[in-house]
DNA sequence: GCACTCGTTTGTGTATACGTAAATGAATAC
DNA sequence: GTATTCATTTACGTATACACAAACGAGTGC
């Protein structure tokens, strides 16, 4: 059970292993914005040696992760009310595109049930008042969306940018009104895509993240805190 | 005479000399799509050891300029036409973005003026029959355009996918049709930014974009050679 | 108290060392 | 001539060594 997961860990580099857990250790908030790590520290922590530690943060700065200042070691970046409305426009820019290509080009069957399928999975989870499953439920919607969509390098930086804004999407979640808005969304765009609508479905994802963007700038600015 | 810029490169780390030095030596076609290279070659070529070599070729990899095999060194990626279709549908979509954004904020007069006179460099450049010129100044044109953009994380997007499409632009520059529209379009872009229409910004920016797009991959894909 | 100098500590940037596994090629069998 | 095995080479991943410069703090002068 899970051996896969620990065999497939045990025959990655180093440099892959730190990357995985310092990233993992971030967005779990094991490590909260701000936390500064000698490379000492992480090498000590992980039990290897500076050098894949090193070539780990140099991955995790270029994407936006941590920064690197010269004598302080790593330190753990905030997202700033600021930093969330940049990411945030650019997911929309991007993705509504997405959601374009992906209406243009057309859904197979299987496809579409699926997206409908994670529709229902967050009616439910509102239903139920399960907010933890509603984030998971709308995640695997936004996942399925962008895996649709054949351009890598648009899915990457996505996926980038979305790594991102994870830690304050969880913390903000009991702090945001109940999100019966953002179901009706997801729902319009299924049908925008399934009437093969480019138009409107680019549309309706933009306003869609145009939207959750506001919300959580203006949580993190009237906040006491800087995630 | 130049002395500041030595000076400059004389201070930077090692790791920072590796990246600029490989990076400018392939966008200048020095090595040119497919070459491959040990560490320990680049480390020789650049009179350094390996490390900093690795860690710029981890920068550059990650910027999708080179790829690390595992034993074969690195190799300077080609841009395939699938590749830069994928690499103008991201520009597009976030340049398109930006244009809107500019027109919606506004530019103050010496702003438009500097736009202007780009697209007048463009407008000689073109009448005096000297395609570099009118490269350099399309390139100006668009760099004063980006740099009006508030979000640095877009702008350091937009770099780093124009640097991708760099080699591509120069070598195609004499095959493509002489760029009268595309000259047609900045002008139109900056009287829709004048008038403060973001809509116009976006429709105009996006179209310039898939049409540059469309004739970049177009001869990527009659063209003999994969660059 | 406050600024300033200078020695000490410490983290980093870079070079180097080293074991391992992939690639290569020779030698053999058919 | 082709395939296979095995020894050799070699490039890399990682650990370690080391020099330097930044940060820190004690001591000094006022």
């Amino acid at each position: 059970m899970r051996m896969e997961n620990r065999d497939s860990e045990e025959r990655m580099s180093l440099t892959a292993r730190a990357y995985g857990e310092i990233r993992r250790r971030i967005l779990d908030n094991e490590m909260p914005p701000g936390t500064m790590m000698l490379e000492q520290e992480l090498a000590a922590m992980l039990a290897m040696s500076r050098t894949p530690v090193r070539e780990a943060l140099i991955r995790l700065a270029n994407e936006g992760m941590v920064e690197v200042r010269p004598r302080h070691g790593m330190r753990v970046l905030p997202v700033s009310a600021d930093d969330m409305a940049e990411i945030y426009q650019i997911l929309t820019a991007l993705e509504s595109d997405a959601a374009a290509e992906i209406a243009r080009t057309g859904l197979g069957p299987e496809e579409l049930a699926a997206l409908k399928g994670a529709v229902q999975e967050m009616e439910d989870a509102l239903a139920a008042d399960d907010l933890k499953a509603w984030a998971r439920a709308d995640g695997h919607f936004h996942t399925l969306l962008i895996e649709a969509c054949r351009n890598k390098r648009l899915r990457a930086l996505v996926y980038q940018f979305w790594d991102q804004t994870y830690r304050v999407r969880m913390l903000t979640l009991t702090l945001r009104p109940r999100p019966t808005d953002s179901n009706r969304d997801h729902q319009a765009l299924v049908d925008a895509i399934e009437r093969r609508d480019p138009e409107a479905a680019a549309r309706i994802h933009r306003e869609h993240r145009l939207r959750a963007g506001a919300m959580l700038v203006s949580l993190l600015r009237n906040g006491p805190t800087q995630l």
